[in-house]
DNA sequence: TATTAACACGAAACCGTTTTCGCTGCCCTT
DNA sequence: AAGGGCAGCGAAAACGGTTTCGTGTTAATA
């Protein structure tokens, strides 16, 4: 119904210029005190808000930010997204999200969307398409048009801004240790396919412990599972054709298939198997038995990208971009001994 | 580095006027062939994007739509939004995402953030805060500045707007009465505090179904649980004194706590007691054995939305608000019999 | 040859703010 | 009485676009 009570509606309606009621507002020393008191009240009556829109073609700064992340429906993206909320709000910046869904194509699409005078700058985690196809030429635009970017969690070394990081390869390195130290031997892998940088890394500390451990590194004992699947049979014949007493999972799904396809096969976990997985996420907390898990602190992870980003935003950093590690901590449930 | 380029940019380059370039691209029959095909070579060399920000000053419309949900990392909320993202892209809209973190004054200050301009209709549903303090002033302001608003899921009766509801009451019913038709007689409620609407429509359904089968409606079948809490001594206790064959439960993380529960109790799923969950997520899919749930389409629900408020945003509608019912759909795993 | 229509472009207003600068009066000083 | 200083306010530019309404040039027509 009402339309927005405008700076030009007050001027107009008490009589004064434009600038009067602008200084007024803002309660300069340059506007008596009776004529503040005026336009304040007639402000706080209509309910005056500045209109946003204006004040950032003004100032070129809409306190916006921007997200892309492959998916929303995720439990870690969720937490990550949630600490970039959160910390973005306290320093009055509103969030923009837009969702890849793991496609090349809507990731560019989103980028130029954001990219057109809408946010401050961009925070995103790369769809699955763009790590197979090595393409970032689109990120490497948002950087050369001077827009703010941080990375986080699927990172490329390929494009130099800020990045925030999960130390994969150690705390794989940890989880695998910790289960060789309760005796197991044959420790396989369950992971997805190698151009996520977080499975090669999570790959990568796999062997070094199993290396430094004197244990040998067998090509078979490593399954690799398609992103999102339905289907049980290679893990069935994965388990049934191999000897294995422990399993890393690169992620929580992975770990709760493979579980309850080694339960029905006979076996017990942990005595017989156990288990360790990526993503702390609800499904750890009240599976059978409960999944011990590699937590990845997404809401600190967030919050991170968030501070580096914003910190970018509003001082000028001239390059020097960072990497921050974020410390992945190992949380033993009931599918680990001890 | 590089500035991005403006209409001003390229006049003074090409020594046209400001207006020329504007008409030149958008192909203009005003302007000539040859000085469009030499200002649109131009604009494309450099990369011209016309800014957003200025369109949305001089249209006095931004493309971006608003959304308030209590928690990102919900699973249903975020299905929703996945819904709201999906349509609203198709239509040209960008998402803006607040969240109140079942807060009222969170959610109010959200609201206004929004509402400063940035964006032009709101989704939302409202929080735990808001829903029991019966308090909803933050929206009907909205409605009174004229910004289109859809509810969804949580809402109001006191606010007139449109909504976007489940068959909270119709599906709580059937979902009780295949219990009973299955040979259960003594039949549960896990639900939270009656503030929240969906809480008391399943309840609804729920007493509706015991009365008209002809069972006993006793209030001590009715567990009450706070919506986020640790603490299983209620749970433990509820079914331990009381003989109870069947449960339905308001959401997907109660059920889950209560099978774990009455398993360790020495009872079986399905056979000796039955459990219904709202919330179709994966809690359900992963739990042992597989829970039996109320499918509550959250995608369809956001597209829905979506698509309410984007109409009306575009079209002037006047009023005439509507309600929009999503049919729940019964998905029968292994925590029911048949 | 004078009038006119079509063509191709520019000037300016506008969206809502902020901010710089300049212009009035008025009072005080000498 | 003249000049200086200051308090209080307004005009205008700027942010980056769109759009309406001229306006000057050329070619066609009477």
């Amino acid at each position: 119904m009402k339309r927005r009570v405008t700076l030009k509606h007050i001027a107009k309606e008490l009589d004064v210029s434009v600038s009067t009621v602008s200084k007024a507002l803002k309660n300069s020393e340059e506007i008596s005190r009776e004529t503040k008191e005026k336009i304040q009240a007639f402000a706080k009556l209509y309910n005056y808000r500045p209109n946003n829109i204006a004040l950032s073609l003004k100032n070129k700064k809409t306190k916006n930010i921007g997200v892309i992340i492959p998916d929303i429906v995720h439990h870690f993206f969720t937490t990550v997204f949630r600490g970039i909320e959160h910390y973005a709000g306290e320093r009055g910046y509103n969030v923009m999200i837009c969702v890849s869904d793991e496609s090349f194509e809507k990731e560019v699409l989103n980028m130029e969307l954001l990219a057109n005078g809408s946010i401050d700058g961009i925070i995103m985690s790369l769809s699955a398409e763009t790590q197979e196809r090595n393409d970032f030429n689109h990120l490497q635009e948002i950087m050369d048009q001077g827009i703010p970017m941080v990375l986080f969690d699927r990172v490329s070394d390929e494009v130099a801004c800020d990045k925030v990081i999960l130390n994969d390869i150690e705390i794989a390195f940890e989880a695998v240790e910790t289960m060789i130290n309760s005796g197991k031997r044959k420790i396989a892998l369950v992971t997805t396919e190698s151009y996520f940088n977080v499975s090669s890394d999570r790959a990568q500390g796999y062997e070094k412990a199993l290396i430094s451990n004197d244990l040998q590194l067998e090509k078979n004992l490593v399954l690799t599972l398609p992103y999102e699947s339905e289907d049980e049979i290679p893990i069935w014949e994965f388990f049934e054709s191999n000897e294995i007493d422990a399993v890393l999972c690169v992620n929580e799904i992975f770990a709760i298939k493979c579980m309850d396809v080694v339960q029905r096969q006979g076996k017990k976990v942990p005595e017989d198997i156990s288990f360790i997985g990526f993503t702390n996420g609800i499904l750890s907390r009240y599976s059978t038995p409960k999944l011990s898990t590699v937590a990845q602190h997404g809401e600190r992870m967030g919050e991170t990208a968030a501070k580096l980003l914003i910190d970018r935003i509003e001082n000028d950093l001239e390059g020097n971009y960072k990497t921050e590690v974020i410390s992945a901590t190992l949380i033993h449930r009931d599918s680990t001994i001890n």
